[in-house]
DNA sequence: CGCGCTATAGCAAACGATTGCCAAAAATCG
DNA sequence: CGATTTTTGGCAATCGTTTGCTATAGCGCG
């Protein structure tokens, strides 16, 4: 920087302010400054700057268990559009993963205790607590999203899984169907919950019962949704008085499902409809194209950014706010109506 | 840390020397400045520490162009494995994206010269460059995963991506095929032009021509994977002499081309054979299962990272290694021999 | 010409660690 | 117990910025 501001004939703290509050210094000498840092090839240095400022610009992700093979489908999209708008405003995006050891809720705690990161965007319902260290309860910036979060304190960016599987449902109700079946994710996840909900809503309002769906899995995370749907069909050919139509909690599960049952010489949507949740692309070309309820990535993503850049610091007044973006029934060939 | 060495009765410099430093300090001493670091919740400041120390522990991987819908099916796991790696060795990874405006090469600079990142692990063949800085030639730690760039001075950790599909081709061939049609990605891309290379070898080593196989794409990148099926199926419609087997340069190519080709009465792999590259989960319960090869990705990042922090500094000197770890066809129900 | 304003210079103190130095203290050993 | 080695203490410089302060320079304006 001393460099710079000799090359540009100006001082030092000229030049730091012309770089950081541009709006400080004449556009003359601020023209000057900026050819001198061109000529030079000169880059302020980050760390500096953060340790004088007291704030990195590094927000970071932090995903629930690994992301190991057959990750949720959306997650690559979520990653791609919390970036998208993170660079937007200058920031950068760092990955960390909350595995259920001690060692990665250690190295996340370091990651917000010792500044390098300066807030949190969060998909997981559990946070990194260690030897009295708590991200909850540290002042330290963080928005939930996929998952509402607000009771607890964080606002959160949402979509309606309860509404969307209740609307998924009751096409279903409307085409005909009255026995279901539920391929549920991880007991007492707060999106099984959710859609699950959903599903025993629509059978409420169509005046049917709890007894006409049947649920499968359950046991395992979202990341094994191949293998919940191999299980799903396997549990599926042993019902008796077979349910008509399927509602899975993730597309991997119906898509290994459908795969598994029509290996059985089922077809769909003739034998079983279909529907499920996230809106993969692949979806478009399975046999028979699957229907989906879309979630809103992007938006998603894009909202939890401006709520955490924007609330920096302001947390903790009042209740956490909730945003809720809709997701989007995507009607494909896998629902159609039972066949008797 | 001040208070910390209060708490434990010991001079700054010994807190400094015990955190940073282990060995350098009598293990009694180590627990009691550990005790009051715990009791006290302190984490050190990394911005601090970099600073001083004139370096940072993050690592940034640059993806080409947006990840945007259909992305690539393996970069969720080229990062979950770059990010398990960098873990455990106390690193951590940022993610950077590559798109071709200068805004976002800008930016990939300022995290390289500004000292934020450490090193870069680089899936793009083109290197950002703007107003004479350029990530290239600055002593910069990269290695290169998925594309080869040793010959440009780059460590590079790459698949066989000839021989694997040579091997695939071949093993079509010995089925019976004559005639191919071959999906490609963008036109000149590394791996389309080492995919292709592999098919013709196999073609050659057959006693058959280039002309016994047709080309479709060339256009779009892989992110459009989907579409590329698409058009290479209608591509498919209007050829004569028909192909009876064909080799798409990703697992989203082949799956949107049989979802299509499906359609209109072909059944796979009675009329059509198809392999594909890339190893996608989906890929097992798609209907045909298909066979696909599948990429060490797990593997490639572990080296990747091993050698981006085992060089860091010592580049420039002799020519770039280059690490080949070997991909695995998954033979499955897409490949069969031809009808008659 | 003097007044008020804005822009810049120059100085110095931070930010929170690391590290070399030397001396003092403690531990180890024969 | 004396000699030697290992550990600490205390000090101060350093990393590259930002920022508050005062003083000066330049400019427009009545």
């Amino acid at each position: 920087m001393a460099d710079v501001a000799r090359l540009a004939g100006v001082a030092i703290s000229t030049v730091s302010r012309a770089l950081a509050n541009p709006g400080r210094v004449n556009a003359k000498t601020r023209a000057k400054i900026d050819a001198a840092a061109k000529q030079l090839g000169y880059t302020p240095n980050a760390m500096a700057r953060g340790l004088r400022i007291g704030k990195s610009n590094i927000i970071m992700i932090i995903l629930p268990g690994s992301l190991h093979y057959g990750a949720s489908q959306i997650i690559p999209q979520v990653l791609q559009s919390i970036n998208r708008s993170l660079i937007q405003g200058g920031h950068n995006l760092m990955i960390a993963n909350l595995d259920r050891d001690e060692v990665s809720e250690r190295h996340i705690l370091d990651l917000a205790f010792g500044g390098t990161v300066r807030g949190a965007i969060i998909l997981s319902s559990k946070l990194p607590e260690v030897d009295g260290r708590s991200l909850a309860n540290a002042g330290f910036p963080i928005v939930s999203m996929l998952l509402d979060m607000s009771d607890a304190g964080f606002p959160s960016v949402v979509t309606n899984d309860r509404e969307a599987v209740r609307d998924a449902t009751a096409e279903l109700i409307r085409l005909g169907h009255r026995r279901f079946l539920y391929i549920a994710g991880p007991e007492g996840n707060y999106h099984d919950v959710e859609r699950y909900g959903g599903v025993v809503e629509a059978l409420d309002q169509a005046g049917l019962t709890a007894e006409a769906v049947r649920r499968s899995g359950g046991n395992l995370d979202y990341q094994h949704g191949f293998e919940i749907g191999v299980q799903a069909a396997s549990d599926f050919a042993r019902l008796t008085d077979k349910p008509t139509a399927v509602i899975a909690t993730s597309d991997d599960m119906a898509i290994s499902f459908v795969s598994c049952v029509q290996r059985t010489g089922l077809s769909i949507p003739e034998d079983l409809s279909v529907v499920s949740f996230d809106g993969s692309p692949v979806c478009e070309f399975c046999s028979p194209s699957l229907s989906t309820i879309e979630q809103p990535v992007d938006e998603m993503g894009q909202a939890a950014v401006a709520i955490l850049l924007g609330a920096t610091g302001q947390m903790e007044n009042g209740p956490a706010t909730r945003t809720v973006i809709r997701s989007k029934l995507i009607l494909r060939e896998s629902m159609a109506g039972p066949k008797s």
